[in-house]
DNA sequence: AGCAAGATGCTTTTT
DNA sequence: GCATCTTGCT
């Protein structure tokens, strides 16, 4: 293949992308930007000009994009490229330098739950209260230091006074302790050690180095400080680092990413090439308008303006419901007559904030014989008949894997209770050993008196099987199976709705097809991807029915059709977002990736009413709602069953369509009632002049006019919004980008008068030309 | 060992 | 309100 024909079908911007040799570049890829399309090509075009493909390593976060663009590689035929994610590329470098960093090859990755287990351990040992000191509350805390690269003294180091984070560390040094006792590893060791090996040891870095001369870093947005060590330790020495991503749909802050990361890219790396891709190949114009407009209120963001060829499509609508179940009625009727209209089912998702809203959902299409599917967290590797099966391996390939250990005695049952096993593990540790050596010596120990013959036998079989461990891997699993009775416990407690044989028997053809497809089949590779593999990266497009999933599901994802459910105050944003204002820029963006997931036809919706655990409350409208692109986009309420289209009034979130007298007087009792021109209704809230973003950071147009993101301090409409009425805040200046609803964006060239009496003139493109109006009735506003 | 009544807690979840 | 885990009982 000839290099040029890579470039032939791309755009200037993405040309750039793909040819810029040397050198750190960022790749600003807007949503709908055909980003993956530009790194594959980035990727191939590298490997036949300035150097060779196994010189050139693409990392991902999940799975699913990195099967996808080894696939997309693939078809340009050049092997052995490096296409891994961050997890999978540490697991395989932390085996291969396993010795170096005080780890045996055969570590086992622990999964949540299996480091749940270990942390109650170390709570326990530690002395301390598993209740005051619960799992949810421990874990967290360690695993967002452990992203942040922090030591557990680091960690205390601030905060001495704080018994708190003393504790935690003291809990944290315990549980690193058992780990290593276990020989084992959770997901946040696997980025954090190798971050930390290329830092302490210059000869492997310097190594690693001379092999991946070329990086490309999908989804910079949502690296954390570990995986950003790691990319940069990576390129120390040639800079050739290539990150893509969009800080506008950075969501993962509570997991430890940080977006700083990616807007700060060219301080890290400093004379970076920055490309934007904004032509946007996904949406119609209106959905990328309600889109720009609604994430322009964040601060924390990377100047982009989307734009798109595509044709008009029809307007995005907001939908306001009585209630919970008749919103999700709303939906289900909708979507049938999509349906009935040629609409496949495979092109309509639903997206919502939190999995409990789900419910609803379910019952309403259910109800209108429509087929769905629910895209849940629910891992397949996280069934107990798999991590039964699972467990006996581990136990065979790590010895020292004391968790999983516990988990297989019993299990099938064989007559070795809680309490014998208690007794078991209370010797071990008193004797400093692993379990399976008290398990070898269970005769001695008192108080396992009668289990004893029972241990001897499980240890027997257990020795049986270690020595299969070296068979391929379907014989080895299909023994294991066998000769544990796992297989028959499987066979009876199979259910039609539960396939637990088939469960496993998937297993088994993912182990042969690992042991085909895999350069070098060992169980402790075949266990290592098993751990890293989750079935999110498994969301079917093809089958012929609605998706239900979480808008975190939703990312990297497209559909013709999306309905976003719940857009109430609490719920989009989330209520614990709501008093931090980078955690609402957080759902905001949030909102984003779902509006921008959408192709073609986009209805957001909220209930007035929402059940939430248990009770019916009356919600308040989403402040997102209000801050989208009004002229945009087609109003719906819902009265009495019937929808009627109309303009919203702001400021007003109640369980009635439009104001109560109660909520009338209320409202002009606390000073901030706005006249009742409907138009004034549609002037946008929330101007401040003091709103800047820190200090010009990323040296952005002072001049540029900022939407106030807040609202943070109370969920009514509230007195900024009315200073309006006053006169000066309307936030209008002269020179200033304007837009109106029939006009579209125009220039401030005058403004006259004052307070009531205001009126701008407005220069707008030919052929409308100047015109003037009154600001007091906000049909002008600032445009952004 | 197995079940049933209580207790708990409840955002999102790439790996 | 519900599901999931724990505890206690038989």
């Amino acid at each position: 293949m000839q290099p040029d024909e890579l470039l032939r079908d791309l755009t200037e911007p993405q040309r750039a992308a793909v040819t810029h040799a040397d050198g750190p570049l960022l790749v600003l890829a807007g949503a709908g930007s055909g980003k993956t399309r530009v790194i594959t090509r980035r990727a191939a075009y590298l490997a036949l000009t300035v150097t060779r493909p196994r010189h050139v390593a693409a990392i991902t976060f999940t799975n699913k994009a990195a099967n996808e663009m080894r696939q997309r590689i693939a078809a340009f035929g050049l092997p052995g490229m490096t296409v891994a994610t961050f997890h999978s590329l540490c697991a395989r470098l932390l085996r291969q330098y396993a010795g170096q960093v005080g780890l045996k090859s055969n570590f086992s990755i622990y999964d949540e739950s299996d480091r749940n287990e270990v942390v109650r351990r170390a709570v326990v040992e530690s002395g301390l209260a598993l209740d005051q000191w619960s799992v949810g509350r421990v874990v967290p805390a360690i695993s967002l230091a452990k992203n942040h690269m922090l030591t557990p003294a680091e960690y205390t180091g601030k905060e001495v006074q704080d018994f708190g984070a003393r504790t935690i560390a003291r809990i944290w040094e315990k549980y690193d302790e058992l780990m290593r006792e276990r020989n084992a590893v959770d997901f946040d060791d696997l980025l954090r050690l190798v971050a930390r090996m290329l830092e302490e040891k210059p000869e492997i870095r310097d190594d690693l180095e001379d092999t991946y001369r070329y990086l490309l870093i999908d989804e910079y947005q949502d690296t954390n400080l570990a995986q950003f060590e790691i990319a940069r330790r990576l390129c120390r020495k040639r800079q050739n680092i290539c990150a893509t991503g969009d800080p506008d749909q950075s969501i993962y802050g509570w997991r430890g990413a940080t977006i700083r990361n990616i807007l700060e890219f060219e301080q890290h790396f400093p004379n970076a090439k920055v490309v934007k891709l904004e032509q946007n190949y996904r949406s119609t114009p209106r959905i990328l308008a309600v889109a720009s407009h609604l994430i322009a209120s964040n601060k924390r963001r990377k100047e982009k303006t989307l734009w798109t060829h595509n044709d008009d499509g029809p307007p995005v609508r907001v939908v306001e419901c009585e209630d919970a179940d008749s919103e999700a009625e709303f939906v289900a009727r909708s979507i049938a007559d999509l349906a009935a209209a040629g609409t496949a089912l495979r092109d309509v998702a639903i997206f919502c904030r939190i999995n409990s809203l789900t419910r609803v959902l379910e019952t309403a299409l259910r109800n209108g014989g429509i087929a769905y599917q629910v895209a849940r967290g629910v891992e397949f590797y996280n069934r107990k008949e798999i991590k039964d099966t699972v467990s006996y391996l581990r136990v065979l390939a790590n010895l020292d894997d004391d968790v999983s250990l516990a988990r297989i005695i019993n299990t099938p049952a064989r007559g070795i209770g809680p309490t014998s096993i208690e007794r078991l593990a209370d010797y071990a540790r008193a004797h400093n050993k692993r379990l399976i050596d008290a398990l070898r010596e269970a005769d001695r120990i008192e108080g396992v008196g009668r289990a004893a013959a029972k241990i001897r036998q499980f240890v027997k079989m257990l020795d049986e099987l270690r020595g299969a461990a070296g068979k391929p891997l379907r014989e080895l699993i299909e023994t294991v199976l066998d000769v544990t009775g796992l297989e028959d416990e499987f066979r009876q407690t199979s259910t039609d709705d539960n396939n637990r044989v088939a469960n496993v028997e998937e297993l088994i053809s993912s182990a042969a097809r690992f042991q085909e497809e895999s350069d070098e089949p060992t169980l402790v590779n075949f266990l290592s991807q098993v751990s890293l593999v989750s079935d999110q990266d498994a969301i079917k497009s093809e089958s012929g029915c609605v998706t239900i999933m979480t808008l975190h599901a939703a990312k990297g994802l497209e559909f013709p059709v999306v309905f976003m459910v719940g857009l109430e105050d609490g719920v989009l944003p989330h209520a614990r977002a709501r008093d931090d204002p980078n955690q609402m820029e957080e759902e905001r963006r949030l909102c984003f990736v779902g509006i921008t997931r959408a192709m073609r036809q986009l209805t957001m919706s909220r209930a007035r009413r929402r059940q939430i655990r248990g009770t019916w409350i009356p919600t308040v409208r989403s402040p997102f709602l209000m801050e989208l692109p009004l002229q945009e986009i087609e109003w719906q309420s819902e009265q009495e069953g019937q929808f009627r289209t109309g303009r919203p009034i702001f400021g007003y979130g109640g369980a009635e369509p439009f104001p109560t007298e109660q909520w009338a007087q209320q409202r002009s009792r606390r000073g901030w009632d706005r006249r009742a021109d409907p138009d004034a209704e549609e002037r946008p809230r929330h101007w401040t002049d003091d709103d800047d973003p820190p200090a010009g950071r990323h040296g952005r147009q002072a001049s540029r006019e900022r939407r106030e993101t807040g609202r943070a301090k109370s969920s009514h409409a509230e007195s900024s919004t009315d200073k309006a009425g006053g006169g000066s805040s309307h936030g209008i200046k002269v020179g200033q980008l304007v837009t109106h609803g029939r006009y579209g964006v125009g220039r401030v060239a005058s403004i006259d008068g004052w307070g009531e009496d205001a009126k701008a003139s407005v220069e707008f493109k030919p052929p409308t030309g100047r015109r003037t109006f009154f600001l007091k009735f906000g049909t002008i506003r600032p445009a952004r």
